[in-house]
DNA sequence: CCCTGATTCGC
DNA sequence: GCGAATCAGG
């Protein structure tokens, strides 16, 4: 692959809006996140900015005639606001339509309500198969536990506990492509939104 | 471990 | 110019 117009354009696009280069190689496909970053800076926009100062005025450069130099300045001063977990837009056009597939407070089986005798229709769980929930129960066994700094692009991010105390934790398991949960998580937070238009009363 | 970007250097 | 290998760090 080569580095077309279109392909510069949208490296160009995806670095200035924060994309990481392994995101914008997978974007591009063909080419590697090494390849990506080596564009950018040969493109010279190594820097996200429109225009830093860079207070850090370069060093002299000394090359060491020796043959075995290894000068490995190491200038960082950019502490790259990372853009946490998920600044990251639509790369794919979901097609969901008003799903509230996200699930704001998902199933902690540990139900936080006090004394509730009448248990309230549980918002999800009751419209979740039960087959999918048998797996996530089972699946928490193994879940890895994960503390919200673990959590990448490729661990499930389905919280467990009660984020109030110290049993909280994330499932960490890897996840589904594409999706932030593994296999057994997605199954209960993508329903098939079925079973809705009920709404008569 | 997973990831990030940065740099070097043979091609 | 290109990008794999490597480095340095989170």
């Amino acid at each position: 692959m080569s580095w077309t117009d279109e392909r510069v354009e949208l490296l160009k696009k995806m670095w200035n809006e924060g994309q990481s280069a392994s995101q914008i190689a997978k974007e591009l496909g063909g080419v590697t996140r090494n390849a990506v970053i080596g564009k950018v800076h040969r493109l010279g926009l190594s820097n996200r900015n429109g225009g830093t100062p860079a207070p850090a005025a370069a060093p002299a450069k000394e090359e060491k005639p020796a043959k075995e130099a290894r000068p490995r300045p190491a200038p960082k001063a950019e502490p790259a606001p990372e853009p946490s977990p998920e600044p990251a837009a639509a790369v794919e056009p979901e097609p969901e339509t008003e799903a509230e597939a996200a699930p704001a407070a998902p199933p902690s089986r540990k139900q936080i309500i006090p004394a509730g005798q009448p248990l309230p229709p549980q918002p999800s769980a009751n419209e979740i198969s039960p087959e999918a929930l048998a797996k996530v129960s089972e699946v928490e066994k193994k879940a890895r536990k994960l503390g919200l700094m673990d959590l990448t692009e490729r661990t499930c991010k389905w919280p467990v506990g009660d984020p109030a105390t110290e049993d909280f934790w994330f499932c960490g398991l890897p996840v589904q492509q594409g999706k932030p949960y593994c296999e057994a998580h997605v199954g209960v937070a993508f329903q098939p939104m079925s079973s809705r238009r009920d709404r008569r009363r």
